[in-house]
DNA sequence: GTTGAGCGTT
């Protein structure tokens, strides 16, 4: 999509500058000159864009399989995410982890949330629920939807 | 630097 319309740029610049070249008093041979490059450069550009638009396509191994963020409660405070994430490893993927901490003070609230594929959520929640961890018990659920998600900006409350 | 039931940010 894109690189055709870099084509046509390359090309139209190609011709301009032919022109302004030609009209300029130049030779021919350094008019065509340019517009041979530009040409060059537009075709060398395309092939690029096109050989990392194709490199691009790994990671999303999963796809959108259903995804359960899981609650994790009673954390010792000198827990960091990593343990975290490499406990949950050893019983599923871990998508993502996260402990929250306090938003002025920076120090952990001994809780976070885990987020894995479902089925994995449920082995590791069986597994790690009330599972000794650095002397605490773990208190592993599943976890409650996250805040009211206010949908974007209200410009206008307006009930059709 | 502390504490100990809980459910949360781009």
């Amino acid at each position: 999509m894109k690189s055709n319309t870099s084509v046509l740029l390359s090309i139209v610049i190609a011709i301009v500058g032919f022109a302004v070249i030609k009209l300029s008093q130049l030779t021919i041979d350094g008019a065509f000159l340019f517009a041979i490059g530009a040409l060059a450069s537009g075709i060398a550009l395309q092939f690029r864009g096109t050989k990392k638009s194709v490199s691009p396509k790994k990671e999303v191994s999963e796809g959108d399989f259903s995804t359960t963020t899981l609650y994790v409660g009673n954390l010792p405070y000198r827990a960091n995410e990593m343990a975290i994430r490499s406990l949950f490893s050893e019983h599923g993927q871990v998508l993502s982890v996260r402990l929250m901490k306090d938003k002025h003070t920076g120090k952990r609230r001994g809780f976070g949330f885990v987020e894995m594929p479902e089925k994995d959520a449920n082995n590791a929640i069986n597994a790690l629920n009330e599972f000794e961890f650095q002397e605490r018990s773990l208190k592993v659920r599943e976890a409650n939807e996250r805040a009211p998600q206010a949908e974007s900006a209200p410009t206008s409350d307006k009930p059709l």
